[in-house]
DNA sequence: CACCACTCCGTTTTT
DNA sequence: CGGAGTGGTG
């Protein structure tokens, strides 16, 4: 007898979470939170703002406050957790999964933009909007602006018009700020006002297209929002009906676009808690304000103010030159860190002689340090620029240290990933011109002439591929190979996502053969893409996710043999929210941090200090700030050769100098 | 009109 | 060092 035909007992296996309990385990909240903490998780009702210091247990208030409204019988369902950063956000949502379990799924969390994309696809229709609308990057915002710059006849660019990088730029600050134009244009780019008249009319062509066309840019996603919510009142009641609770992280690293949507979001119950640290503030470049934590009780009148500042993260060493650093800046909440931990080793502040001995220094302590049983994963090196690092990736190499680099240049952001996603985002959206331009562009013989008439021909005849097919000439060829393919990849029955790139694949892969020398290793990387699009069941998801939540590794990456033990390389900015046993702070000269691009305005320096404090803040016991001196700066064309002007105001006390020598060299710097 | 070879300029941080 | 603009060629 086949046993397994015979008649078994039968277990079911129960559909996820059906059975976890509603009220989770009683927690002693008093117990894990000190009084502060304590005081701000109670919270149920009414506007609350938490001033947080650094390391005082930000996080961890916001995902006790969603237990503890879940444990006082709450929907998890009706919580939304807002921030800015995607790394904010994991941070946030995996810690509430762990405190509060399966239920966590049903609270709703992520980026601004994120929510934003979720809320449009779905209550979109009402402002005009597809659900499947298309999201552009700034690399591709920046195309569109090209093309219609062209269009609205600023073909010959005069000597000083912006370059589309700057417009992008500007038109950003204007939407993120809820400025006019020309208000950006007087008080950040003076230099540019002549072309007043030129700008707002491209900006005019720009919004029009985007509409036209189904595009949506980061900014679009909280403008529209908001343009939703204040329109539409449907909607509104929805959501405003769903999410009862709002707590938003990094309060500080908002901007004005966003305080409005909070607002809106929390207009019907102003069930809204915000926490932030305004001395961490390091987003004013994108329009971010401080004055958003400053201006919240005004907002929301009956507003609760918490203060944490006792610091749960670093040794009093760290601390007291982080505070030392902080204690030069001009504007700040007052507050003052402090910790019960114990004092530790000072910051060591290491003085080379050029780059590379300063990466050769990193890599030399990093493998001490290893040796000494620090995992490789709680040691980190942060810069101020991407760039900053390209010498220590050699070393690093060579060396064989296996290291994660965030922030910079993004794997998505590469040529041929673009392009590839390009021909994908036409499948799922024809109407979007800036991928038809990059598309077209691709085929032999089709410049920006040809893609411009093409695409003309293409809207009269409602986006059909048989366009493609018309032509004649050297082209005529490859644009119906173009047409063929994406036919193929639209037409695939239950259309997977990794199918359908498959499809597109086949037709770019002589394009990139013939394009790039280097073509192997750009197969890899289409393939990777291919891994990430198994995950999706249709291609919206997985083009919007590649836009708003992109892998978070730039492209140089070593793979360790084992498993996850790496080293990470971070900008400050991507390195915001989290900590390590060991920081390295890279490039403490004047001219790198602060850069010389923020020496013009007070405004600037101030942020440059506050990411110095960001930066010393993420370490829990060990802290090397390196400065190299006499390197040769090409973008002054001077020698860069004083330390941060931020160690000047230092008490000597509270570093240890070291100088860092070759060996067998003759003479000795001075520390 | 497309494309290649050349020169010159400017160089952050994120969704 | 890459991107943008220029000028020549096919």
């Amino acid at each position: 007898m086949n046993p397994v035909n015979s008649d078994a007992n039968v277990y079911v296996l129960k559909p996820p979470n059906a059975d976890a309990p509603v009220r989770p385990l009683a927690r002693d909240y008093a117990q894990e939170l000190n009084p502060q903490q304590l005081a701000a998780v109670e919270v149920v009702d009414g506007p609350a703002l938490v001033i947080a210091g650094a390391g005082s247990g930000k996080t961890r208030v916001l995902v006790y406050r969603v237990a503890r409204l879940i444990d006082s019988g709450i929907d998890p369902a009706s919580i939304l957790l807002l921030t800015f950063t995607r790394k904010a956000a994991q941070e946030m949502l995996g810690r509430v999964g762990l405190l509060i379990g399966p239920h966590s799924d049903r609270v709703m969390g992520g980026t601004f933009h994120s929510v934003a994309n979720q809320l449009l696809r779905r209550y979109g229709r009402a402002i005009g909007l597809e659900p499947g609308f298309t999201i552009l990057d700034r690399g591709d915002s920046e195309d569109l602006v090209n093309l219609l710059r062209v269009q609205v006849g600023l073909g010959e660019t005069g000597r000083r018009f912006p370059r589309k990088r700057t417009i992008v730029e500007i038109f950003s600050k204007a939407s993120n700020t809820l400025r006019p134009l020309d208000d950006v244009l007087l008080n950040e780019y003076a230099h540019f006002v002549d072309y007043r008249v030129e700008l707002e009319a491209l900006q005019k062509a720009y919004e029009a297209t985007k509409r036209q066309r189904q595009l949506v840019d980061y900014d679009d996603l909280l403008l529209r929002l908001r343009e939703l919510l204040a329109v539409d009142d449907p909607a509104r009641r929805m959501i405003s009906g769903t999410w009862r609770y709002i707590l938003v992280d990094e309060y500080q690293d908002t901007n004005r676009l966003q305080a409005e949507v909070v607002r809106h979001l929390a207009a019907t119950h102003e069930n809204v808690m915000v926490v932030g640290d305004d001395s961490q503030s390091i987003y004013s470049f994108r329009g971010a304000t401080f004055r958003n934590i400053m201006e919240f009780p005004d907002q929301f009148p009956g507003t609760r103010i918490f203060k944490l500042e006792e610091n749960y993260r670093s040794t009093q060493s760290v601390l007291a030159l982080a505070n030392a650093i902080i204690e030069g800046a001009t504007d700040k909440y007052s507050k003052t860190l402090f910790t019960h931990q114990q004092q530790g080793e000072r910051p060591i502040l290491v003085q080379t002689v050029g780059e590379n001995p300063q990466s050769r220094f990193v890599v030399q302590k990093i493998l001490e340090l290893r040796e000494e049983g620090v995992p490789l994963e709680n040691m980190a090196v942060l810069f101020r620029s991407s760039f900053h690092a390209f010498d220590l990736e050699v070393e690093l190499v060579k060396q064989g240290i296996p290291f994660l680099k965030r922030g910079g240049f993004k794997f998505i952001e590469t040529a041929h990933v673009k392009d590839l996603v390009a021909h994908a985002r036409i499948v799922h959206n024809p109407l979007d011109n800036v991928s038809w331009n990059r598309v077209l562009q691709l085929v032999d013989g089709v410049g920006q002439k040809r893609a411009k008439d093409l695409i003309a021909q293409l809207v009269e005849a409602e986006a059909s591929y048989e366009v493609l097919r018309q032509g004649g000439g050297r082209s005529a060829l490859g644009l119906c190979h173009l047409a063929e393919a994406l036919e193929s990849a639209s037409q695939v029955e239950d259309a997977s996502p990794p199918d359908q790139l498959q499809r597109l694949l086949n037709y770019y892969y002589p394009i990139l053969k013939e394009q790039y020398d280097d073509y192997p290793k750009r197969i890899r990387d289409l393939e990777h893409l291919m891994v990430m699009a198994e995950r999706y069941a249709n291609l919206e998801e997985f083009l919007a996710d590649l836009t708003l939540e992109p892998p978070e590794t730039s492209v140089t990456e070593v793979d360790a043999p084992g498993r996850d033990e790496r080293l990470v390389l971070s900008t400050i900015h991507s390195a915001k929210g989290l900590e390590w046993h060991c920081v390295f702070v890279l490039w403490l000269v004047d001219g790198r941090f602060p850069s010389t691009y923020a020496f013009q305005d007070e405004d600037g320096l101030e942020e440059e200090r506050r990411l110095l404090y960001v930066a010393v803040t993420r370490a829990k016991r060990l802290l090397y700030l390196t400065f190299p001196v006499q390197v040769y700066d090409k973008i002054t064309g001077t020698i860069l050769s004083k330390p941060s002007r931020f160690l000047d105001d230092v008490d000597a006390s509270l570093v240890e100098p070291l100088s860092v020598v070759e060996d067998g060299d003759a003479w000795r710097w001075q520390s």
